[in-house]
DNA sequence: AAAAAATAGTTGCAAATGCAACAAGAATAC
DNA sequence: GTATTCTTGTTGCATTTGCAACTATTTTTT
């Protein structure tokens, strides 16, 4: 991170209570949050995960985006109108932190401390959730699985300080966060691997170029 | 716009001065900034237009993103360090508003208005970029390029509650914005209007399905 | 401990896409 | 007003990809 700023820090420091914020936990597959437009409603992972899931006129169902621990997501930041059906579901057993974003402009009745600096927080929050979308486009932009997959890796190889790195998604996972049919990507490692471009055991992948 | 917010209002409104915020005019082709990490430069499109863009390795240059009127940008929104290149540059005369993001932290010497109102409608323009951010996504994750079309169109349907609606595009632009082989695209815009799904003539388009 | 669910791995084949290389018209620059 | 650049439009072909349909392995549930 760019800003000394720590998520974590900023988070367990939330759990103080202004009356405006909602602490809620829920039970795997229990529905947090459905998308519908002008409730302005704003959540953060405080622990487990969920997914967001859309419902199409078919009835196919699909994962839009998935959030794990302090990633805050809420229809405020999804304004797209489309006529599906969106809704969040904890992946397990969560805790999510709920309040409205009018939370930006109204002060609390008390003036208190903990708004105040939710306030201050949640604009770095926001930014690294900005940066994670603009990674993921950046991904999602490349033309072929072979791109997509060795930027994914350079990135986390930065990340890492190191050749050698683990995946932080399972396969399958990495499959549906790059978009591209989970078969066709599993043949593209193998030729990566064939070509010397990767070596790869379990979940740690090394990158052999650049 | 969900929140009653105005952009407009709010940028102009901003021309007021602060001793932490500059007001900088380019000329078409001025490079306005780099991204670098570690300096946490945001910036504001007030006028005119530019283009992040990325010269890889091999010398080729693409553009990573489009800023428009009231687009907001800067390396503090894209964390991604590959060892590209990035810059922006401007696209015609344009004037941009420069500050740093300790501003959120620091206040400045005069306490000025200003400075107060850039707080607390910063976080609007943040929003309205990560919606424009989501939308992108949800567009590029589409498999085939028809799907891409189909939801964009539904979407540009739904903002002009009409439809018929205005490209805002080029189709140049809408195929790097969807990040399709422009041809490609062109064929597959023939076969939807051999197919009955839309009507096009000029950048006027019409659905004519859902 | 057995059953069920999730993940990883593989392959053939048809369909979708990128690429290259054009031509024509529109807009812009000089 | 001519030249130049940008945008739209088109086509053949090779490559990439998604899809379907499997099996094997690991993890989770009961």
């Amino acid at each position: 991170m760019k800003n000394n700023f720590s998520i974590e820090k900023f988070c367990n420091n939330l759990l103080s209570s202004c009356e405006k914020v909602q602490e809620k936990d829920f039970e795997k597959n229990e529905i947090i949050t459905t998308y519908i437009v002008n409730r302005n409603q704003v959540c953060i992972v405080l622990e487990g995960s969920a997914d967001l899931m859309r419902y199409d006129f078919n009835g196919n169902q699909m994962i839009v985006e998935r959030f794990n621990q302090f990633d805050i997501f809420g229809e405020i930041f999804y304004q797209i109108n489309t006529n599906n059906e969106l809704f969040v579901i904890a992946k397990e057993k969560s805790k999510i932190l709920v309040f409205n974003y009018d939370i930006f402009e109204k002060k609390c009745k008390k003036n208190c401390k903990f708004h105040e600096e939710l306030l201050l927080g949640l604009p770095n929050l926001v930014l690294s959730k900005v940066s994670d979308l603009n990674l993921r486009i950046e991904l999602l932009a490349k033309k072929t699985i072979r791109d997509k997959l060795i930027s994914y890796f350079k990135i986390l190889s930065e990340k890492a300080f190191s050749k050698t790195f683990t995946l932080p998604l399972s396969l399958t996972d990495l499959a549906d966060y790059l978009s591209v049919d989970r078969s066709a990507m599993m043949r593209e490692l193998k030729l990566l691997k064939e070509d010397g471009f990767i070596k790869k055991s379990g979940d740690k992948i090394t990158l052999m170029i650049m």
